[in-house]
DNA sequence: CAACTAATAT
DNA sequence: AATATTAGTT
């Protein structure tokens, strides 16, 4: 196999993600607690939006909601600071999309775990997030192969709702071969639904990150993006359009936690 | 050793 | 069923 790698690099370089596929969803999944178990600074921390836009406040007590006696284990309740377990990720469809068009930007033989995540630039999402999201998905695009063409696509909501919530670029379907390039199948249809972010999205054309020189050498795979660090956080100030960058905990009938991102407005 | 993937666990 | 965690490869 031999890699005429300077070829897809220049392309996926031009075809970085544009505001209405990627840039504008700098979400957080951190939650309150965690941010507090880990001693993480919440991003959001300074922010220069000085409105809106404070995550509702921690109910940081037991999860369990006051069924158990809680004096049982030594610990009660309040202080088990390192050892805290993350809450399960919740596959949005706003999340999935985004994920859909980091696989298709990447390529996929590019689209690992690690890249996938960083493109993505969720705050919070791990690559086990990623890895784990990314398996089913392999499994869903083979299943798909192997049906008829004619059926299925458009309404059968029955089969894999998330999956079906964002379409699959048609590269995806077929072999690998990132050679060949792709291009993106995607047209900014949406500010059909949307008006308000076309106007976003015509003002800001050629979105590209601001300054991107050249970077390590694309040697057997291994690359890295400087500027993709995902704490990049970039704020989008649209008039009259607050932005919903809030994350929501939710409590499954369990009493395990999860997170949920919110639509910012997209889809 | 870090990251990937498949398998398995919750 | 959806996501996490482990285990075996590369």
């Amino acid at each position: 196999m031999k890699e005429d790698d300077s070829n897809w690099f220049s392309k996926w370089e031009d075809e970085l993600p544009s505001q209405e596929d990627l840039m504008p969803l700098s979400q957080t999944l951190i939650t309150p607690d965690l941010a507090i178990a880990f001693d993480i600074r919440t991003p959001n921390s300074h922010t220069p939006t000085p409105l809106n836009n404070h995550l509702h406040l921690p109910p940081i007590s037991t999860p369990s909601s006051g069924e158990f006696d809680s004096s049982e284990l030594g610990a009660s309740g309040d202080e088990p600071a390192r050892t805290l377990k993350r809450p399960r990720l919740v596959w949005t469809p706003q999340l999935h999309k985004r994920f859909v068009d980091a696989v298709a930007h990447l390529g996929i033989k590019n689209a690992v775990p690690k890249t996938i995540m960083q493109l993505m630039s969720v705050d919070g999402l791990t690559r086990e997030n990623v890895a784990s999201h990314l398996q089913k998905y392999r499994l869903y695009l083979k299943r798909m192969q192997g049906l008829s063409p004619g059926a299925g696509s458009g309404g059968d909501p029955a089969t894999d709702h998330l999956f079906a919530s964002s379409p699959v670029p048609a590269h995806f379907l077929h072999q690998g071969r990132p050679n060949s390039d792709h291009f993106l199948p995607y047209v900014p249809v949406a500010a059909l639904q949307h008006p308000q972010q076309m106007a976003a999205v015509a003002g800001h054309l050629q979105p590209r990150y601001g300054q991107i020189g050249h970077f390590g050498s694309p040697r057997n795979g291994q690359f890295e993006h400087p500027l993709l660090s995902r704490q990049n956080q970039q704020v989008v100030h649209r008039v009259g359009a607050p932005v919903h960058n809030s994350v929501d905990d939710l409590e499954s009938a369990n009493g395990r936690k999860v997170l949920t991102l919110f639509p910012t407005g997209d889809d």
